[in-house]
DNA sequence: ATTAGCACTCTCTCCGCTTGAGTGCTAATA
DNA sequence: TATTAGCACTCAAGCGGAGAGAGTGCTAAT
């Protein structure tokens, strides 16, 4: 795409100066450009290649005579000439999986967990999107009676994960009528999608084809509360991101979007093309104003090839994106085991 | 105490101060005294009020020709002058419990709610600190098989709070064993407190009063998981106080030593006796220097007589507050009631 | 005891100066 | 033709001094 456009100098040059502002977040200027990093050109011809990488718009100056800064651009540039060797080393992923170890089988705690994780081994601040999962499909409920009007209604996924929630009903409900319509729903529901099973309830209630009246709040109560998966968000780590900036404003402004939910929902519905894992959006590539000085490395995870969320990282547009895809990458896979582990036991 | 020290007209201006500072953030002069509130006294007067006012150690200036802000004796005295009318209207008590609902019976839900909503009305940080609660009175404990290796254990507390974790077994146990050793625990264990629940299954395990094996790691992990209520803290709203300084590491210094949770230990412990409900700690009066710029308002919350965890916010300095005690003393008795609540039903 | 008057103090802001890093252009060079 | 040396130019940043203004503390009068 830019190879025809820019020679391999003029890239050699522009990740470098990338690379520089990343690590000391100041304007580069063509001299040190030479002496650091052993060019053997002249800080005359650099200049040259300076100007035309921002005439091209990969670069800026905030004044006439300031260095050099990446615009989105240059760092969509580095960040593209960088996805190649973004693993971890086995001995890095063993080390990490050995200092945080995620065993949980709760679909809440897991997704809470795996949001810390991400903010403790980023330092920035993590994020798990996890969007409405309408395909996850019903292996088992469990009922249990608490008191007269208290359930504890227990959600086995086929993949073995476990929703529950306590359940506050206006009217009583006996322990037999309560064991009936546990058998009923584990006896129709079985294989089908929470979707499915949202809907057969609500079939249930209008057709009146239940004998007794208990069906009705509860049915109506689990379709609310246990079959209506809803889109939740996790962040952890927001102060980690604090020191980048000197305007709190901003931050505050970015975490509103974030929690919005669009923006996201957005990256993870138009974005990913099958098969990247990784992807990084720069400052406000997707015209958010708010973003624009941010940047959100992401992953979708799955269960089996249907993608139920989002998760990675919200970071400095001036961060070291290298690592932090490495990190990401290594977690979305991460998330993905856990997310199948329970079908094998 | 100060009464005999500092008469009427002083308190009064002192008050003014204090007052004039929280609103405007400014150091107050001798002049707008006078001018803004009316007081019938010259400039000169209340210079000399000042200057006694800043020998006793109430007030301060930055700076020779600036006007006077608080110490720390000088919010203590603010505080403490408070003290009286610190209650919510009725009305704005049943606006608030419109708007914000907490209906959750799990433990920890429940806990998180309640900082959030500290946070949203008092905008704010809010935090809820749950002790180790020792006290907690067993009432009844259901083990659902989820699989050969998988429990879910419930356990419901004596006054009708659920708290309930998956529990994943090395070894397969059947579900007849699971029953077994569920019937066991019910029958031995009602009315004693965890702590006490703890000890009597740890000898049952050196004992080996039970004949099956299985009990063992079962045991064990309930012990570990279930029956040690460890101390939790869910803080909310940070972002809420990020305006009100312009140094980042302060903010963040704050929320470490929160999170280190001696310092809220400490306060819990020590610092309440049992007539007062709100207690406001200002600034580094627990000599911690972290708490410069900051100060606390928080309150016990209890389970019949016996407290079991601190819930407040953490705020400026110069915070409003009258406004945010009430606020902070109305919803600790929140949470007391939906600690209790449960035994009602 | 209170107050008017006044000198004094110190921050804050504006302004101009200097410094230095870095640019862009031009003309010479390989 | 690409590269380079040289140089004028630009602009932020830092420094210091001047002036304004808010507010104090002291003294002497009421």
């Amino acid at each position: 795409m830019f190879s025809s456009l820019i020679n391999k100098r003029k890239k050699r040059i522009l990740h470098l100066v990338v690379h520089n502002y990343i690590q000391t977040a100041r304007p580069i200027g063509s001299n040190v450009i030479c002496k650091n990093y052993g060019l053997k050109i002249s800080s005359a011809t650099v200049r040259n290649i300076l100007a035309d990488l921002e005439k091209e718009g990969y670069l800026t100056h905030p004044y006439t005579s300031a260095g050099r800064l990446p615009t989105d651009k240059g760092y969509r540039f580095y960040v593209d000439s960088l996805e190649e060797n973004n693993q971890l080393t086995v001995k890095e992923e063993m080390l990490l999986a050995a200092r945080y170890k995620i065993n949980n089988y709760e679909l809440k705690e897991m997704l809470w967990q795996l949001s810390h994780l991400l903010s403790l081994v980023s330092h920035y601040t993590g994020f798990v999107f996890s969007v409405s999962q309408e395909k996850v499909i019903f292996k088992h409920l469990k009922l249990i009676h608490l008191s007269n009007k208290k359930i504890l209604a227990v959600f086995i996924t086929q993949a073995g994960l476990i929703k529950h929630k306590v359940i506050c009903l206006r009217s009583t409900i006996t322990i037999k009528n309560l064991k009936r319509m546990c058998n009923i729903l584990n006896d129709e529901m079985v294989g089908f999608t929470v979707k499915e099973v949202r809907n057969k309830i609500l079939d249930k209630i209008k057709k009146e084809k239940i004998a007794y009246k208990e069906f009705l709040e509860l049915g109506k109560e689990l379709n609310e509360q246990i079959f209506k998966i809803k889109e939740e968000l996790y962040l952890e780590g927001i102060s980690n991101i604090l020191s980048f900036t000197n305007n709190h404003q901003r931050v505050e402004s970015v975490f509103n979007i974030l929690q919005e939910r669009k923006m996201l929902s957005y990256l993870l519905e138009e974005k990913f093309d099958k098969k990247e894992n990784v992807k990084v959006f720069i400052g406000n590539e997707n015209s958010y104003p708010q973003m624009n000085d941010w940047s959100i490395v992401s992953a979708v995870y799955k269960t089996g090839d249907y993608p139920i969320g989002l998760l990675g990282i919200v970071g400095p547009k001036r961060m070291e994106y290298s690592r932090i895809i490495a990190e990401v990458d290594y977690i979305s896979r991460m998330a993905n085991k856990l997310l199948e582990q329970g079908e094998e036991e």
